[in-house]
DNA sequence: AGCACGCCGACT
DNA sequence: GTCGGCGTGCTC
């Protein structure tokens, strides 16, 4: 039998050794140990034994400069949340196709440079006098950098650590010779940033309705039993599912175990936040997106500390190490966030599953619009499914909802964005003062310019996509940030006929103030909203009844509550179902059942009106009528029809590489190469085809599908490419090769 | 983080 | 020469 060989991470929080380092196992050790294991492995020049993790195993090595030390122990008994979220790591890079690496920088992310803003400080612990002695002690034996130490302790009794080593230039070494000294005092305390600081505890508990009560007793029932499951929350919008979650929440904390929830960054306002919190009080932490590095760190280690039992946030909050979770919820589990789009491209859902396997936990999954994955599950009985058919406030009724066709409007001579019975909904309710909300599915002022005389669209050079028109007169690239001024003239033929189509929030917005004149409109999307409280202030003040119209793109259909909103219009709901994505008709679904629920909500009945080009499309009907089941029947079976997921699993391989011949050569052999092992193991393989957008800043990428039903064949076919590409160093080099499993 | 190494000025 | 402070870089 070989030696075998483990690459460990050595754990010295907050600091630059954040590489792995190669040790021999010991053959005593080597049935005992397994990846994310605690070791004491001995390091540095003094070989002092240090606390490390075993991020892999392996019968080589590739560290030949000198002999490899061996791992002195291995710490056994207590499993600690590192070693679970290393394991977690190699699971989801075997899974996702990723390297060690980059699962591990997802599961650790705190394991990068930034130090906890721990306030170490530096007390003046000498007397005046015989300081002012060992200044011109120091100043006569020429040491620099204790005159400088020195001098500034006789101005200021406390220096920050920070300070000191930065703009003092004095280092660890010359403090800790000052404290053995006797100079100086070091006072170390972690001040942890709330990024809560400051706001109010309010009221608690709601009472729940019968159907909310029903899932909370079955849960409690399994997980007082022991039991551990995932369970699906079918809920329609305005159901409660938060209240139930904060009941299942409370039960799990009053077994003593801790609990995740998952929330999509874009749900994830003040209100929802303010909700747990009145709620749970400071036995919370919220992470999200603008919380700095330092921050993120700090709720990290908190959670670490026990000093937190509840972690709010979106997907990488799924990290949290908690060494005793009991439960973790993920709230509108459909939502397309919860895949990352970088490897490893992990699946917040499936990932959060399996993080709850290794801990005895529960998940809790909840959606108005299931995703099909969760849903083909549930009614598999893989998950329980609960269903929440009413809506929890009794004053509150689900939107009436009629579909408008849009052909027809233009048939009948109606040019405006806005059907005729928008139009007279929309008067209705500004002559009530009651509030509408128009869903427009886009951004920018219109998406794109081209020629009217040779037809062509103005893209990007780099990225192969249309530029979009801006109002600040300029074209922007979506994906690299280029920019030009709109030209006068068409670059391919010279006319000065160029012109703008489609029309977004913008657009409408204008669009509106002319057909409504003395309507209050606000529009939100990503140009208005750049500002760090840019969401929350636009929602304030429609909320507050500032505004009579709020237009916006997908952000204002997720999560808020306007009782005063009695009808909700979607200008063109047929954009989303034009996207090159399986997922299109998914999606459109889900945000159209979304907009329409928004309506209706404080006691006034609401309505809905969806405008189409495609009033036939089952996406579009299911949604108007608010029915999941069918939506599911129509779309699983063209899932199944097609090979697409849920129905098998779909493998997309990227290629890229700056050089487009070397690519396509590549492109071309792999596939031939592929073609019997797929051929073997009866996987459908389709391509090489031109990514979606085929150039991004001078990379061009090419995609291979892979289908099969089978999970396992396809990592095992990925495995295979990943063989042939180490055997290719060149090769591996020119080309970069990512895997997608969905 | 901690330790050694090498550079530099001071003193025997 | 040698001693000790101080900055730098490496640790399997």
């Amino acid at each position: 039998m070989r030696t075998l060989f483990a690459k460990v991470i050595i754990d010295i929080s907050s600091e630059k050794v954040d590489r792995t380092f190669d040790y021999c196992v010991p053959s005593k050790l080597e049935d005992q140990i397994h990846v994310g294991a605690q070791v004491q492995v001995p390091f540095g020049r003094g070989n002092t034994l240090r606390k490390g993790y075993v991020v892999a195993l392996s019968n080589q090595t590739d560290y030949t400069s000198s002999s490899l030390k061996e791992i002195f122990s291995l710490e056994k008994g207590s499993v600690s949340a590192e070693t679970l979220l290393i394991e977690l790591a190699w699971w989801m890079k075997e899974r996702y196709g990723s390297t060690m690496n980059q699962a591990l920088k997802t599961v650790l992310p705190v394991k990068q440079k930034v130090k906890s803003k721990e306030s170490r400080k530096i007390l003046r612990r000498i007397s005046p006098d015989s300081l002012e002695a060992e200044i011109d002690k120091a100043r006569q034996k020429g040491y620099k950098a204790q005159v400088r130490l020195l001098s500034a302790l006789r101005d200021h009794e406390c220096l920050e650590w920070e300070r000191a080593t930065k703009e003092l230039g004095i280092t660890p070494s010359l403090i800790r010779t000052a404290e053995k000294k006797g100079w100086i005092y070091l006072e170390l305390k972690t001040v942890y940033r709330n990024p809560l600081d400051g706001k109010e505890r309010g009221q608690s508990q709601v009472k729940l309705n019968k159907d909310q009560e029903a899932v909370v007793r079955a849960f409690a029932q399994d997980y007082r039993g022991g039991i551990r499951k995932t369970y699906l929350i079918h809920g329609i919008t305005g159901s409660g599912k938060t209240e139930v979650y904060m009941e299942l929440i409370s039960q799990v904390l009053q077994a003593g175990k801790q609990v995740i929830v998952l929330i999509p960054e874009i749900a994830l306002t003040y209100q929802t936040v303010l909700r747990f919190y009145s709620r749970f009080g400071d036995r919370i932490s919220i992470m999200n997106s603008r919380l700095s590095q330092g921050e993120r760190y700090d709720q990290f280690q908190r959670a670490r500390k026990g000093e937190v039992d509840i972690m709010i946030g979106p997907r990488s909050a799924l990290f949290t190490p908690f060494s005793n979770l009991g439960l973790i919820i993920i709230d509108e589990e459909h939502e397309s966030a919860y895949k990352s789009e970088t490897a490893p491209r992990y699946h917040a859902r499936e990932t959060a599953v399996k993080r709850a396997s290794m801990q005895q936990a529960s998940v809790v999954l909840g959606s108005a619009t299931p995703s099909l994955e969760a849903y083909t599950k549930a009614l598999r009985g893989e998950y329980v499914l609960f269903t929440l058919k009413k809506r929890a406030k009794a004053d509150s009724f689900l939107p009436h909802t009629e579909v408008v066709d849009l052909r027809k409007e233009l048939e009948e001579g109606n040019k405006s964005v806005f059907s005729r019975l928008l139009q007279k909904k929309i008067e209705e309710r500004l002559a009530k003062r009651e509030q509408v909300m128009l869903f427009m599915n886009r951004r920018g002022y219109a998406n794109f310019i081209s020629c009217r005389s040779c037809g062509e669209a103005m893209k990007c050079p780099h990225c192969d996509v249309t530029l979009t028109l801006h109002k600040d007169h300029t074209l922007k690239c979506h994906y690299c940030g280029f920019q030009i001024p709109v030209p006068d003239r068409c670059p391919h033929c010279g006319s000065p006929y160029i012109a703008h189509f489609g029309a977004g929030t913008q657009k409408i917005q204008e669009l509106a103030e002319k057909r409504f004149p003395g309507a209050r409109i606000l529009r939100m999307d990503l140009d208005t909203t750049a500002g760090k409280n840019g969401h929350e202030e636009i929602l304030a003040a429609f909320g507050a009844g500032q505004a009579d119209i709020l237009i916006g793109t997908q952000m204002i259909v997720k999560g808020h509550d306007f009782p005063k909103v009695t009808l909700v219009g979607v200008i063109a709901a047929d954009v989303s179902l034009y996207a090159p994505d399986f997922r299109a008709g998914e999606k459109t679904f889900q945000l159209l059942t979304q907009a329409a629920g928004r309506a209706g909500r404080g006691g006034r009945p609401g309505e809905a009106i969806i405008q189409t080009y495609n009033p036939q499309h089952y996406s579009i009907s299911c949604a108007a009528g608010q029915d999941y089941e069918g939506f599911y029947r129509m779309e699983m079976a063209y899932r199944k029809l097609m090979g697409y997921p849920p129905a098998a699993v779909l493998l997309t391989v990227l290629l890229s590489s700056g050089d487009e011949m070397l690519l396509d050569r590549f492109a071309v052999e792999l596939t031939r190469w592929l073609d019997p092992i797929a051929e073997r193991r009866r996987v459908q393989l389709i391509g090489p085809v031109q990514a979606p957008v085929y150039k991004i800043n001078d990379i061009y990428r090419k995609i291979l599908y892979m289908k099969q039903q089978n999970y396992d064949i396809l990592i095992q076919i990925k495995n295979q490419i990943d063989g042939l590409l180490e055997i290719n160093p060149e090769l591996a080099r020119q080309i970069l090769v990512q895997y997608d499993f969905s």
